[in-house]
DNA sequence: CGCCTGGTTGAGAATCATCAACATCTGTGG
DNA sequence: CCACAGATGTTGATGATTCTCAACCAGGCG
């Protein structure tokens, strides 16, 4: 059975229920989506947008733990997230898996299954998460014609590249206070792109996700977290994060400092 | 200075030194090169090669050490290899490198810029090597003029997304013999892809690339190396490999086993 | 209430890095 | 042809970071 089928089932004529009205509202159009300046071309002329708009299909949310996708699924569409998060992981060949990447308001994943035509890897929804899905073959055609849409796309490809190369230096060379430092910092920064607190995180993956993509132990990062803690840098409260001083995490990331006061 | 300029200055025309006439050749065409089956998509028609044969640019073959393009350098063509080999690697904030990846004869490189519009990383040949310039613009509007050649350009860059995050599994869960057992098997599969031997290979990059690729020392690859080796899974000369006990070497990649005989 | 998941903290063990010495290869120049 | 320097690679001893194993705490849910 086809995942998009799935999921995407409910036709917006459907009624829908409390959790859709507001954040996750389905009915939304590319036009008046907030997340529009992030996750599209700022070129596309209005026109274009809502032929782009046609193809894209929204269904109901999804529910914390379910699936988009999953490794070997036929690849059929990218997906765009409008609200809440989710993981992208793979399965190494003794079966332990390995957190890819996670995906915020505005983000675009699944590109990863275009090159076998299936999904080299497995995406899931860590909280109430809204998607849009672009199915792939359409977005195609419409970005042979518009060409602003076609260097956007190739342009989300490239970036999902600048990204994975960024977490194999922070595997390959960083210490564990690095890691953890670096991926605070960097959900600080999206949070900022959305205009949201850059200082005041709440994290929406587990600390099994977060050892898992740092590759560290879950002891590691919770005894990392309490140093930072303990210097100053930051407080841990459960998930809510408030990072301090902004300036010295920096400096931990940038090899600059250790969290030693 | 354009990077592609200095690189791609010369002309057919002028004559050739030995070098460029054997492996490196500079007069070859998309049509005509062995190295066709793996770079282009496989149902392009030829009057089609030839529109991508008259944008791609060849120049003389690069010497090893010498750079394709640099960490900043604006983005303006992608790559094919044509001989020779290849690594692609990106600073760290303290300045020291990280390699993201090695790229052989018929295999395609810096896609990682064309998300900012700027080269992320720098691309260095690691010996003489010929490469084939394909400047991204022309390659976009041909593009959007033959539908399987843009699904070979989204392809590639899928596949480049999997490779790094095949990359990031390796760093993020597996053991020093895992990750160089894991290097040895892909050089073995993609020397196999050229019609090369799959247990026979010379390394054409030195242990200070290996250690850097796998997050590891040039020390530690030593001792792996010699383990596999005392072991009887492998010989180690100098560069050259070869591999004695393929599914060993598998076996210990994928954690069923280590190097202890 | 008890159970389970998620998270924290502590002690000991293991892998890998660091530091250092040495071996090997390559090219240069006498 | 040999000597030499510099780069590259190997081997050994030591140490640090992180993992493993284990106990424990807190919150959610039947």
């Amino acid at each position: 059975m086809d995942v998009a089928a799935r999921i995407f089932n409910m036709t917006a004529k459907e009624p829908l229920d409390a959790a859709s009205r507001c954040a996750h509202d389905v009915q939304i159009s590319c036009a008046s989506c907030r997340m529009a300046r992030l996750c599209l071309p700022l070129a596309l002329e209005s026109g274009d947008i809502e032929r782009l708009d046609s193809i894209v299909q929204r269904g109901r949310p999804l529910q914390p733990g379910e699936h988009v996708y999953r490794a070997g699924d036929r690849f059929s569409s990218i997906y765009a997230v409008r609200s809440g998060a989710l993981k992208a992981y793979r399965m190494s060949s003794d079966g332990t898996e390995q957190v890819t990447g996670f995906y915020f308001p505005g983000e675009v994943f699944g590109m990863e299954g275009i090159g076998q035509n299936c999904h080299a890897g497995a995406a899931v929804a860590l909280e109430t998460s809204a998607i849009c899905e672009i199915p792939f073959e359409r977005l195609e055609e419409l970005s042979a014609r518009i060409p602003s849409l076609q260097r956007h796309c190739f342009s989300l490809m490239g970036q999902e590249i600048v990204q994975d190369q960024q977490l194999i230096t922070l595997l390959g060379k960083n210490s564990a206070e690095q890691r953890v430092g670096a991926l605070l910092l960097g959900i600080s920064s999206r949070n900022a792109r959305r205009k949201l607190s850059a200082t005041a995180l709440r994290l929406p993956m587990s600390r099994i996700d977060i050892g898992n993509y740092l590759g560290l132990t879950i002891e590691t990062v919770s005894r990392v977290l309490n140093r930072f803690q303990k210097a100053g840098v930051l407080t841990v409260d459960q998930r809510e994060i408030v990072i301090l001083q902004p300036d010295r995490l920096h400096d931990v990331v940038d090899g600059v400092a250790s969290s030693a006061p």
